[in-house]
DNA sequence: CGACAACTTGAACCTGATCAAAACTTGTGG
DNA sequence: CCACAAGTTTTGATCAGGTTCAAGTTGTCG
């Protein structure tokens, strides 16, 4: 349990559940709750008007979010059944007049929240398909804390911002570099050494060009 | 003023200057200090590896920034000549200890930051071009509570994530439209009934391809 | 087993990037 | 004040990555 989540847990607080798509909160409404993820996983998700949506965040358990003063500036939506522990978010105000800690450890919490988008647009911007792909999955992989990662192809392709088809050519030529193997239908493992070796050559300053026919 | 620079001045602080294009903090540092923007424009920006920039927030006089925890999550660098406020962080954490306000005026503002680069990822995905010019132009002209707004050319494309030479030709398809009129060098005038028409537009679902058309 | 959705594959297309060169600014020194 | 050099912005031509559309395949669940 994190510390954040220890502060956090002497706010008025109660579990709530969510079914696998279900809303959690939808952009523009009042911010009256924060909440932290026993279970399951979330996505923080900005609903464009041409139909697109774009994923700005994968959340895990022990993850915090929807810290806002105000207003939801993205939705939120379950993306597997999942068991949140609902905090009031008067009552976690209360608690952080009397805890200097807790109000580091939200601004603190704020903050990765802007530090995760921030990044993510310099990586949809500037990387092309395969290395955004392959970034995803190793970020996925550590995250999760072990070498393999579940995925939804379609909301991979929201968060990467890359459409079904190239996603699917794209796995395609990582499995045929060997630096993706499927293990089974959603999982698969990456092969450590060569993310490793790529993640050395980008630090060095190699251009991409040269790393991505390593792919094909 | 607003509330936060109130609450804030409260805290230990002092006027700082930084000239054009110099560094104010990095990404990484330790995160000391806040500022608030007296006069000038401030860039926050990431530096890709690859020589890319992305520049994921520009701010102007009033607002609050470097509201991190411990790291610097982005580089900040000022723009043009300006002057700062600058807030020790411990003091503003003393500060916050005994002010409920500051403490949500805080947690506001990270996300404010959050919201920004949020929607910053939505743009740059699924706008094109000519929407995303566009898209920043108002907003930097409503940011400055006026028609007209001066731009720097390529720090322009860094944010929108456009090459300089496809920023040259948007803006001349712009003017040529009438959506966008030159005033002097580096300032224009953005033709504020044509703007809201496509606001209005867009709301009401429309395809893009149709909108664009009006540009040519 | 059959129906439906998700994923995959192929082909054509299109937007924006890149490369190269010209026009224009800006700055500097005679 | 003019001439020249350095840096930007513009323009043109070409290129390529990713999207789109359409059809096929696979997998899942009733």
């Amino acid at each position: 349990l994190s510390d954040l989540a220890n502060s956090l847990d002497q706010a008025r607080h109660w579990f709530v559940r969510y079914h696998s798509r279900q809303l959690i909160y939808d952009e523009g409404e009042a911010a009256n709750a924060i909440f932290r993820i026993r279970e399951g996983c979330v996505r923080l998700q900005i609903n464009g008007r041409n139909g697109h949506r774009q994923i700005v965040a994968f959340l895990f358990p022990g993850d915090v979010f929807g810290v806002c003063a105000l207003e939801r500036t993205s939705a939120a939506e379950a993306v597997t059944d999942t068991e949140l522990v609902r905090y009031s978010m008067q009552s976690v105000l209360q608690l952080s007049a009397h805890s200097r800690e807790l109000v580091v450890q939200l601004i603190q919490s704020a903050n990765g929240q802007f530090n995760h988008p921030a990044h993510h647009v310099e990586h949809v911007a500037h990387l092309p398909a395969a290395e955004r792909v392959l970034w995803f999955l190793t970020w996925l992989a550590h995250r999760q804390g072990r070498r393999t990662g579940e995925t939804v192809r379609r909301d991979v392709g929201d968060f990467l911002a890359l459409s079904p088809e190239t996603l699917s050519r794209v796995m395609r030529e990582l499995k045929a570099g060997g630096l993706v193997s499927p293990r089974g239908r959603r999982a698969f493992a990456i092969r450590q050494p060569l993310v490793e070796l790529r993640a050395g050559a980008e630090a060095a300053g190699e251009r991409p060009e040269e790393s991505r026919q390593n792919y094909g």
